[in-house]
DNA sequence: TATGACCTTGGAGTGCACTCCAAGCAAGCC
DNA sequence: GGCTTGCTTGGAGTGCACTCCAAGGTCATA
């Protein structure tokens, strides 16, 4: 059992780096979703899926000869890493921004390593938020827990 | 060295559970802040002090004998649980409901535990998806990092 | 070929969490 | 008293991220 290549040696300029674990409903050459599969992939809606193409969050999305959407495997991880990107709270805008860059080539390899550079500070720095509310919850849960039963 | 011991001892209805290791501008007693003070404080705005007052957020606010509002030292501890809460990206309806178990008395003790866990449950799966974004994000800042500089 | 589920678009609508405004009262200083 | 700055209210406005709609074209199955 090995992973499929060709995730990595096809690489679109889409999303070139770092070929994530995912596997594919369909290996490459296969792949061509509709909307509701993508849906169905995703958790995201149909709805939000045009939106982020209208707004330029999607790097292009291949249509069939009667113009419907056939999404890619490429489209898949793409929407991973966007999704994992929307969890952190990164503003849209700054997604969009980030695929922009992704667009205009290998020339702005620089500027993403620093916006994603600054994108994991801010995640560090929410999970040690996160970290210390986790903290003031177990004092408080612990209070109720021996009140509620001594009382 | 000692903590004031006043904290817990006169703990209000407001916020009776676990004392924060937090240090108040003014002792307890001489605890009266405009709402200005209370914003350089908390860093919220006084337009926001003034929403989660009319939407049921906070317990009930003092006022002077002129109608403006004068925090105590209570009003500034319930203020950083609420904005832990926030952090974690509750829902304001569901901090308001948490408020008004509060504002019912220790019957609801039970119900406020739950809801604390419930929170604690959300929140340690934050974390769990921040962690794994950072491993993406790892990926991706190591990839540019090492095709940047050996281009 | 007919039925019904699915897909297309631009534009309008929704829900959340603020954010601001106007008009007026209050507090502190010269 | 006059001036400035701060506080009060209800209600309206803003920005974000979707979310939905109407009107019509497409696809799969019987």
């Amino acid at each position: 059992m090995q992973t499929t290549p060709a995730a990595t040696e096809h690489a679109t300029p889409a999303d070139i780096c770092s070929a994530p674990p995912r596997r594919h409903p369909r290996p490459d050459g296969q792949d061509h979703y509709t909307i509701s599969e993508v849906v169905a992939f995703t958790g995201l809606t149909a709805h939000t899926l045009r939106w982020y193409e209208r707004i330029g969050l999607m790097p292009h999305v291949d249509r069939s000869h009667t113009g419907q959407r056939r999404y890619r495997n490429r489209d898949l991880d793409w929407l991973d890493f966007v999704t994992k990107l929307r969890l952190t709270g990164m503003p849209v805008a700054d997604m969009v921004r980030y695929a922009e860059l992704v667009r205009a080539g290998e020339d702005t390899y620089a500027e993403r390593q620093a916006l994603l550079e600054s994108t994991r500070r801010d995640v560090l720095n929410r999970i040690a938020e996160l970290r210390d509310t986790l903290a003031v919850l177990d004092r408080k849960i612990s209070f109720y827990a021996t009140e509620g039963t001594t009382r």
